[in-house]
DNA sequence: ATATTATATGAACTGTTATTCATATGATGA
DNA sequence: TCATCATATGAATAACAGTTCATATAATAT
């Protein structure tokens, strides 16, 4: 291949790319749910409820951090749907929201382990 | 199921969890790369880079940011290992760096795509 | 060699975010 | 109703990260 044919394919994967490109909204909005397990201490908090739901206490001495510091975490999680949570008399227990998290948390471990 | 055994199976998912969490190295790793497609920024240099390898020059022309801005975001995302690159002449060429993460944007959009 | 094109880097400024402390809300049982 | 347990929230501080500007490096062509 040779120079121009090289500079052609590139103007068209970038006509491709601009054209395949999702709207500001969405990419804002999947920026934000990955920002939501970006940190150790949220992504920590996935990996204790990966097992079942837990008591927002529970959470805590699975991560090692205090009780406010987990509620406002488990908040951000919720707020971007990563976590969901019901009440059951007086505890709030919190799980995964769906199947997609875990799999983005699978697609994570096998990432890290390939090198 | 009674208060006794609820509470029992809470404390047996809490020793589950604290036994299947991944090490405080590992955890870090996850989170560092999470944290490198967390910003919106970077995110849509991903979507630019998914239909195939693009110069820094063409990248910016996709995602709108000036050259340094982008310069810095792809220094990020290949130091994390979510692209890479190699040099053609004066350009140099990057694309993603796996399947893994092309896995995870696919998730990431099919759990925007379900609410 | 030197000019030009393409990319990378460093420093500074700005905005964002995690954690902590104190306090508020909500639920249960006496 | 009151005391207690569980969780949530608000404000403040302190650490971090993205963008920009100026400049440096790297490769090519004349």
């Amino acid at each position: 291949m040779d120079f121009e044919e090289e500079e052609k394919l590139h103007e068209e994967r970038l006509k491709a790319a601009l054209a395949s490109m999702p709207s500001e909204g969405d990419v804002a909005e999947m920026a934000a749910r990955f920002k939501a397990i970006s940190e150790p201490s949220r992504l920590k908090i996935l990996f204790a409820l990966a097992g079942g739901e837990l008591c927002v206490d529970h959470v805590g001495e699975a991560v090692n951090a205090n009780q406010s510091a987990v509620s406002h975490q488990l908040r951000i999680l919720k707020d971007n749907r990563i976590v969901k949570c019901r009440r059951l008399g007086k505890k709030v227990l919190y799980s995964i929201a769906d199947e997609h998290v875990l799999s983005m948390m699978r697609s994570a471990r096998e990432h890290l382990g390939c090198e």
